[in-house]
DNA sequence: CGTTTTATTGAATGACGTCAATCACTGTGG
DNA sequence: CCACAGTGATTGACGTCATTCAATAAAACG
């Protein structure tokens, strides 16, 4: 399988075949194109859709009133934005496109539809879900008690597993490797950092030849000796299929 | 209606005679002390219930290796701690009594057996633990984007108005005012500052008159000047009755 | 190719942390 | 009743990490 949102539910539970026909359904939806740097949807409008990654990287973010942003979150391809956002009135945060970016709208009778007879499938979106809330609490354990190497070096590190887990990492003789179009600017306002403080600080983790970024590519030579820089256990990531006594009969892992 | 669970899902939406009812059934199911001070959950633990602070105050943390620790959110009476907890194996963060602790233990057949009939009152629960991400997100705004001052002051602020909407705040000529047994320390591990530059920032605050806090007791004599001094935007609490189009016919308010 | 975005560098400033000591208050045992 | 320890709040001096401002270099883009 190499539709990202399938590897990704894949790491929580086995799906069966119907599962994975269902968890393809929300992801033909209507698919939207947002050009890199524009809303997707903006805080304060009415929720319309369950919105679906289906490529490009997105983030969430809010502004201050004086004008500071923060970026609280990144949707990379197969993540789903909020199965209840729907619930409510209107958004507390904004979506931008970090590069051109394809998303499908999911409506709640979608969602219904697909999910209703998959309950196997149902509990994956939950899974994710809880998986979502553990990242960004992790990140505000960033935010709060982590130096400014480490939160770089944590950030580097979630994004690459992330990336593994939906099959968007390489790895050869000198380390693995991903995607990673996030400017030095977006840096910053992820980590609570100025840019030119980013900037330092990714020369540092340079030099001391923890990771190699260029041209939008991310390398890691030694994940183990970065995460251990970066005080990072992935343990929040949940990778260990919890839900394997759930598992589907019919669910391969091809 | 005077407890707190019930008070809270009312800001979503009335619930009906017998959604009360299943509510109150989570409610009463095996109580559990905790003494200030000690962990009810542990990171690493397997989860086994749903908690549901019946009484006192706890929060959510996490450790460092190497010691720091965050504490990424405050449960007070009426809070439930993750309707789906359960999917997970493991905890990825700790849960402490803040005060002597009452927390409900509600199994997942106890939460099955109390939302199966009740679709309304699922959606109250799905909507809190929304509202409940979105605070996680203000904190992580806080975090990367507040002044010490802001921070505080923001804490302040949130948590008077979750106070207020559980019915444990007061009105007076000089202001509202409510219980709020953190120490300074504790604000320390809240806001990612140092017990001593939280002592500091309290004390400006108080100078300013923006804030009284002796005993225990947190009084705002004018909560709007705080909230706009601390760039508060109560939005994210969505306090508004978002689902008053699901209203039940039988859902009185006294 | 110019134009814009992104990355990089230096110097000065400031917000917040650390260390260490003191003070107030509480509860405890003698 | 008082000595004592323990917790939480407070204060001062000093150090440091990160910000800000400003300028430049290097890429990316049309």
């Amino acid at each position: 399988m190499q539709n990202p949102l399938l590897l990704r539910l894949g790491r929580y539970v086995r799906l069966s075949a119907s599962d994975r026909a269902a968890a393809l359904r929300l992801w033909g939806q209507r698919p939207l194109r947002v050009r890199a740097g524009s809303d997707a949807v903006r805080e304060g409008d009415a929720p319309r859709h369950v919105l679906v990654v289906v490529g490009g990287w997105a983030c969430r973010y809010r502004h201050l009133e004086d004008g500071r942003r923060h970026v609280m979150g990144l949707l990379l391809p197969g993540d789903l934005c909020d199965l209840d956002v729907l619930l409510m009135h209107k958004l507390d945060h904004s979506v931008a496109a970090v590069t051109s970016l394809g998303l499908a709208q999911v409506s709640q009778a979608a969602l219904d539809e697909a999910t209703g007879g998959q309950p196997r499938l149902l509990r994956a979106l939950r899974w994710d879900a809880q998986v979502r809330a553990a990242m960004q609490r992790e990140w505000s354990v960033s935010l709060a008690s982590r130096t400014a190497s480490e939160r770089i070096g944590h950030l580097f590190c979630e994004t690459y597993l992330r990336m593994e887990t939906i099959g968007r990492a390489s790895k050869g003789p000198r380390g693995g490797s991903c995607e990673f179009p996030i400017t030095q600017a977006l840096m910053a306002d992820i980590t609570g950092l100025s840019a030119v403080h980013v900037n330092r600080t990714v020369q540092a983790l340079r030099e001391e030849g923890l990771v190699r970024l260029h041209d939008r590519v991310l390398a890691i030579p030694d994940l183990a000796a970065l995460m251990s820089a970066s005080l990072c256990d992935a343990g929040y990531l949940h990778l260990d299929r919890e839900g394997r006594h759930l598992d589907a009969e019919d669910g391969t892992d091809e």
